[in-house]
DNA sequence: GGTCCAATCTGAAGAGCGTTAAGATAATCT
DNA sequence: AGATTATCTTAACGCTCTTCAGATTGGACC
């Protein structure tokens, strides 16, 4: 009994765990936060023991890896979704790209910090490399957002320059409205209007200082 | 009697054993990041059972909380050194305060992790009240330092309106670095040099922006 | 269609983590 | 002095990630 159905979770096979796991992962991650990550928690939810996944994946650590591979599809979604609405209501690209990206920080801090957290500093360059390449389409679309603003703005600067300094305003704002750095009770819109300036500001600064080098 | 006779390791009583565990824990941090913090790596340090810290603090992230005041201790002389340095080669105190920020950031990364790493945002109310306090004094001189620096440029926006966005600034170039988000193996100096940059911008652009809303 | 192999999954175990409880020791108070 | 209180230790619990031997099964081969 019970057994003759690829029906999903029915025999001892699962059938294709190795999704479930990333599903489980990403969902947990969702749900309840990074740290409620556990081998034990991942794998209950996919219904198996907790040792299974250790024939998918060689640790926690490249399960990690590995389900960032589905969140960065919906980060980039969301900074996709982002741009488009910007560009329907007239404004910069940059501008919708840093809300999207604000958005989906705050609402989904969890699995945010699934593709940007601590962790993934000590992965090995292996892993590291399979998260650089999911990662790609998402900044993909933010970066043709910042090159189209710089272009609309004539800015001298290139979008692989400004890159850096961009991404260095959008994490830094997110993580201290994670970290409660910016008061216990910011809200997702604040932390929009927050960035969004910095980010306005950075690129005016930027074309500025090209231009002509006055100070002084 | 000989209240003022600690003479160490000695006895079964310790004699300041709070104080001991405090050193500890920011020297384990220094040396071999926040995560080789553990209660047994601190006691054994300290010299004592892993149980003995539970006496002083009411738990883990209670040391952390309390460990907190001497490191930022060092954050701030740091922060002030870079301040100085800047004043006396007659540049803007504001890179100095970035300067300092950064390369202490990355050269005692365990330590600054101490600081703003996660587990703050975990902690209690008033846990979060002794760090904000602890925290005041580096607060201070970097907010002296970009209030200087923005009437120097005649800036129109105040210091307290541009402090969150340096803060993002300066934490997000540094998480990025930590994270090797942006390359494996970003130098101390080129880390600054994104910084300073950026900091530099940013100020510029809040200037511009304030003075005439030219945009469209 | 039957047999065997390799892939997959389980159950049990080990080492390390934070934490608590009960008891030993020493400093302080009266 | 004796008693009280603060401090520290030893031992244990439940959780973590991880490994290993053994059970189960899907698929290849004959």
């Amino acid at each position: 009994m019970t057994s003759p159905k690829p029906d999903k979770r029915r025999s001892y096979h699962h059938g294709d765990l190795r999704t479930a796991l990333l599903e489980a992962t990403v969902d947990i991650a969702r749900e309840r936060g990074l740290a409620a990550i556990t081998m034990r928690s991942v794998s209950t939810r996919a219904g198996v023991s907790e040792a299974a996944p250790y024939h998918h994946f060689s640790n926690k650590a490249d399960l990690l890896a590995a389900a960032a591979t589905p969140a960065f599809q919906h980060f980039g979604d969301a900074i996709s979704a982002g741009v488009e609405s910007a560009r329907a209501a007239g404004r910069e690209p940059i501008i919708g790209a840093t809300e999207g990206y604000v958005r989906f920080a705050l609402t989904n801090a969890g699995e945010y910090q699934l593709l940007f957290g601590r962790h993934i500093a000590e992965l090995s360059l292996d892993e590291r490399e399979e998260v650089r390449s999911a990662a790609r389409p998402s900044i993909d679309v933010a970066l043709r957002a910042l090159a189209e603003s710089l272009e609309q703005r004539s800015s001298p600067v290139s979008a692989e320059e400004a890159f850096p300094l961009l991404r260095a305003v959008l994490h830094g704002t997110v993580s201290l409205v994670h970290e409660k750095e910016l008061g216990p009770d910011t809200s997702v819109n604040e932390a929009i209007a927050l960035a969004t300036r910095a980010v306005g500001a950075l690129l005016d600064g930027l074309g500025e200082s090209e231009h002509s080098k006055e100070g002084a």
